[in-house]
DNA sequence: ACCTTAGTTGTCCAATAAGACTACTTTGCT
DNA sequence: AGCAAAGTAGTCTTATTGGACAACTAAGGT
């Protein structure tokens, strides 16, 4: 299921509205430069993939779900071992991570 | 220029040790499941690239480097806002992050 | 319309990272 | 051997996460 409050502006629209549309030079730069926006949803995308819902995540990952919808939505900065947890106990998965130098 | 202590046991040195040699069955499920191990010397690692040292990268991402020596020597449970600065603004680069779900 | 489930938000406290500073050790150079 | 630079380690304070809980909103089903 995915359910999605309607009266909550989404991440990608605010971003859409305050930095510009994908693929405009501002908006290529901001997403280059802080890709950080990027983990809570790439979290919410693999729960959904591994079909949890949050309350499941966060028992896996041993929190709660508070936490994980916080996370999702980047509303905490999340530390790395936190999210190597919910990665690894929570979904399964592993987590990948290289460093492009310019 | 690579400095190394000689009396301090490498982290990988010591992983060898406690956990096995690479290849082992047991190393590669620990490699895979902690490789919270590897950021310390994923970021040593573009930091040298780079030609930066220690104090140099600390400067440049607005830190010192009492911190980033311990961040190399994954003796800090890093923040993903720190690890961004790290990479962005001290080396220049980009940080890219995938989960892999099995 | 009601009920259940999912998700969001706020507050609070304890644990811990961030940051600054100092001192020590190691390395490389002359 | 002596010196300077690089790296490591300890301590302290402050800022902020992690975690728990409760209350609220939204969506779906009956």
């Amino acid at each position: 299921m995915t359910v999605k409050n309607k009266n909550l502006k989404s991440l990608d629209q605010f971003i859409d509205e305050e930095i510009g549309e994908k693929g405009s030079k501002k908006r290529d730069r901001f997403e280059n430069e802080y890709d950080a926006f990027r983990i809570g949803a790439l979290i919410q995308q693999a729960r959904e993939q591994k079909g949890l819902t949050q309350q499941q995540l966060a028992e896996l990952a041993g929190t709660n779900k508070s936490y994980i919808s916080k996370v999702e939505r980047n509303l905490k900065d999340i530390r790395f071992s936190t999210l190597q947890r919910i990665i690894n106990e929570g979904l399964g998965g592993q987590l990948n991570i290289s460093i492009n130098l310019e």
